[in-house]
RNA sequence: CGGAGCGUGGCGUAGUCCGGUAGCGCACUGCAAUGGGGUUGCAGGGGUCGCAGGUUCAAAUCCUGUCGCUCCGACCA
């Protein structure tokens, strides 16, 4: 398999492709839509899937676990719920095959009753299931997490960022009030921004989506967004006030403490593998992927360098107690002993996004250092060999922020506010965020995203809309929003 | 579902117009040298050309049908 990547700058869709597959995160399954995530990239979201789990453990919450089948009746049960996934639920309808003239069919005698969809979402098996564990104000809240494959059947897949299954983490909470229930909502927000900044080292904006984007069956949908390479807009993560809409449409009431009868509130929210994608596409570069070293598989690579034999021993003799020193020091390190030339592993391991490595050869032994190399910068600086943990760790850091800063940098330049609506196409048509004023109507909406394609990505917490008018009607802007084309 | 394209060793492809029994690059195996930015040389192994029919002495190539995938749109985390 040839390595070159498909040129980043003319055609990153090509780009993408190509980094996921080469790089080794995944490959396509056999079914249209699916991906197997291959070793490499299933560490990745299992590190980013380590460190969540560990924020929301942190503040209550627990992991469980609910079906994959749902009755198909269940998903009727909530009106816009329904609108909303009904379109794209694979349905079971038989439960054997059998052998007919050297063909495998569906046995028409083994067709269900009733037929069971595969989870879009849980909302529904969890509130049929909350019926019964709720009755008093004593049984809330309910902070309750599950890790879970989905599927939705999309039209237009693209490995992470859209495929027909995928893997995501769905919180799903139950409270006595309107006002716990928000703050859940939005305390998880701050989880997910803290998640992707922190560690991801992808700068998002917070607030709140539009009616027209928002969840399936919620009152209100909060969200982080990022902004990609190609300055297109990607969700990043939301996070749901459900309000009592699951509660009604599943009958869940508990009795309040004076003996009233009330119905729940609810959230939910979720983070996928399409963080995986987010990541590829806010750091990569033309020679592959950047991986934020919080969340690499592999922090550090160690390639020996060495001619023959005697000087093999030599390397090694050198290299294996400063491997050994990194990894108990907690630091991923892998050393590449396979034998394609350093040069080779060089362009491999930076593809694969590896955030530095060290060159060990025998100029270095002779010397008493060892090179490192930056993947975010391209940098390489000697290092002397004492205190090189510490140094590790340092460039490690640096490498972090570093990445953070570059695409912090890279979204607020392409981020405009604007006053005309000639300017807000100009800008969309050229890529970028625009905040703009806007009338609150979701009539205005749709005809600037039949203009532009360009939708309300969200309507940030720091808006500021006193002196705006609507960018498209003129009219007194109900609030500052952010549009941008979208993944 | 509309538009476009593609199915040929593991991957990427040439050959298809104009039928004559499959070629190249990468990867793979072995040996030797090489090794601080995709290293050479030599020697090897692997494909009945998506599938099913048809035309023909002869089909990767022509005809009919069928299946699948990718890309672009409408839908979406």
């Amino acid at each position: 398999m040839s390595k070159k990547l498909s040129n980043i700058d003319n055609d990153i869709s090509a780009w993408y492709t190509d980094v996921v597959t080469k790089a080794g995160l995944a490959d396509y399954g056999p079914v249209k839509g699916t991906m197997v995530i291959k070793p490499y990239g299933f560490q990745l979201w299992d590190n980013v899937k380590d460190v969540f789990d560990k924020m929301i453990k942190d503040t209550g919450h627990t992991n469980a676990y609910f079906p994959l089948l749902i009755p198909k009746s269940f998903l009727a049960k909530e009106a816009e719920h329904v609108d909303g996934f009904a379109k794209e639920c694979a349905v079971v309808t038989h439960t054997r095959l059998k052998s007919e003239n050297d063909e495998i069919i569906v046995d028409p005698d083994s067709r269900l009753e009733e037929e069971v969809i595969i989870r879009p979402t849980s909302e529904t098996v969890i509130w049929s299931m909350y019926k019964k564990w709720i009755q008093s104000h004593r049984d809330l809240p309910i902070l309750i997490n599950q890790w879970a494959n989905v599927v939705r059947w999309e039209m237009r897949t693209r490995l992470f960022l859209r495929t027909t299954e995928f893997l995501w983490q769905e919180g799903h909470t139950a409270h006595k009030t309107k006002e716990e229930a928000e703050k859940e909502t939005l305390d998880i927000l701050e989880l997910y921004k803290k998640l992707a900044e922190e560690y991801l080292a992808i700068p998002v904006y917070t607030g709140l989506k539009t009616d027209a984007e928002k969840f399936a069956g919620a009152d209100k949908t909060y969200c982080i967004e990022a902004m990609m390479l190609d300055k297109k807009a990607l969700q990043a993560g939301t996070s749901h006030n459900l309000g009592q809409n699951f509660a009604k449409a599943f009958d869940v009431k508990f009795q309040t403490e004076d003996n009233n009868e009330e119905y729940v509130w609810a959230t939910s929210w979720g983070i996928s593998t399409r963080l995986i994608g987010a990541v590829i596409l806010a750091h990569g570069d033309k020679n592959g992927l950047r991986i934020p070293p919080k969340i690499a598989p592999i922090q550090i690579v160690l390639i020996p360098i060495f001619r023959d034999e005697k000087q093999r021993k030599i390397v090694e003799d050198y290299i294996d107690p400063i491997t050994k020193e990194l990894k108990q020091n907690e630091i991923r390190t892998f050393i590449d002993w396979s034998d394609s030339s350093p040069g080779y592993k060089f362009n491999e391991w930076e593809l694969k996004g590896v955030p530095a490595r060290i060159e060990i050869g025998p100029r270095d032994v002779e010397s008493n250092t060892v090179i490192i190399a930056r993947r975010d910068n391209g940098e390489k600086l000697s290092s002397p060999r004492h205190d090189l943990t510490q140094s590790v760790k340092d460039i490690l850091d640096q490498i972090q922020n570093n990445l953070y800063n570059e695409a912090k940098d890279f979204r607020d330049n392409n981020t405009h506010s604007v006053n005309t609506y000639g300017e807000f196409k100009d800008i969309i048509k050229n890529g970028g965020f625009v905040r703009c004023g806007w009338d609150g109507k979701q009539e205005t909406e749709l005809k600037i995203k039949e203009d532009t394609k360009a939708t309300i990505r969200c309507i940030p917490f720091n808006e500021n809309p006193n002196n705006l008018t609507c960018i498209f009607s003129g009219n007194k802007a109900m609030h500052e929003v952010i549009f941008a084309k979208s993944y």
